[in-house]
DNA sequence: ATTCTTGCAAACTATTTGCAGAACA
DNA sequence: TGTTCTGCAAATAGTTTGCAAGAAT
């Protein structure tokens, strides 16, 4: 059976700030944060904890335009990011029309092991004014 | 006005490249491919080519999970992409009803300049078998 | 006591940039 | 001829990893 992670204070701290955030983050603004906050912790760790918590499915990761992977909990279950691109704040999404045609357009041309991405990107109204 | 880029040798190399190749392929996959044509361009110059030919819109840009950027000849206007996750094959699809459900979602929320990203991944029908 | 985790520094990967010399217009 | 382009090497940015010391179970 696979062993669950030590409860370590690195680690907490990481989770507390996911959960404080309101918008994706990347693992450097998180170090960021937790070095202002007093809690610091070493990069290394945590890039590890984050890694961890992606592969468990607790934090949903993706890329932005500058190659920084950026981090969110997020809801379980498949679903997609309205995203604004000046405060980060994101909400998310779903919509079974997109996976549905997703699907269809992937099994007329022969593909299987159907995967894809969707993210929608603007600024929000407090950003906007 | 703007000035033309130059013809030069290794700018048209780079773009043959791109004609030839099916799919997706990296500025360092373009590097090597030249070497072994015998055409060999430095590195940097594959690099700022593409990033011309990114900026002019005369190719395709997109991120792999690794953080590799992926550069294709495309064609005009907004669609998108069905890869190949074994082979990089690439078919272009287009999606008027994902375009429509994108931006009524962001507008719901408030949000302005919607753009939005969407590509489709799965293994094709010959790397399947 | 044993095993997992941390933190630092060094390693890596993809990409960008400074600069001197070469190539185009 | 005057600029732009190229290629090399060095610099960057984000991320990963080796390893000795420290913490959790």
């Amino acid at each position: 059976m696979v062993e669950a992670p030590r409860n370590t204070r690195q680690r907490r701290a990481v989770v507390a700030i996911l959960e404080d955030l309101d918008g994706f983050a990347s693992a450097q603004e998180i170090h960021d944060i937790l070095k202002k906050r007093g809690e610091s912790v070493g990069l290394s760790t945590v890039y590890r904890s984050l890694q961890v918590l992606a592969d468990a499915a607790e934090v949903d990761a993706l890329r932005n335009d500058d190659g920084e992977v950026l981090y969110r909990q997020c809801s379980a279950g498949h679903h997609h990011h309205l995203v604004c691109r000046s405060c980060g704040r994101t909400v998310e999404i779903e919509g079974p029309s997109v996976e549905r045609w997703a699907d269809k357009i992937a099994d007329e041309n022969g593909f299987r092991d159907v995967a894809h991405t969707l993210e929608i990107f603007g600024t929000c109204a407090s950003c906007a004014s």
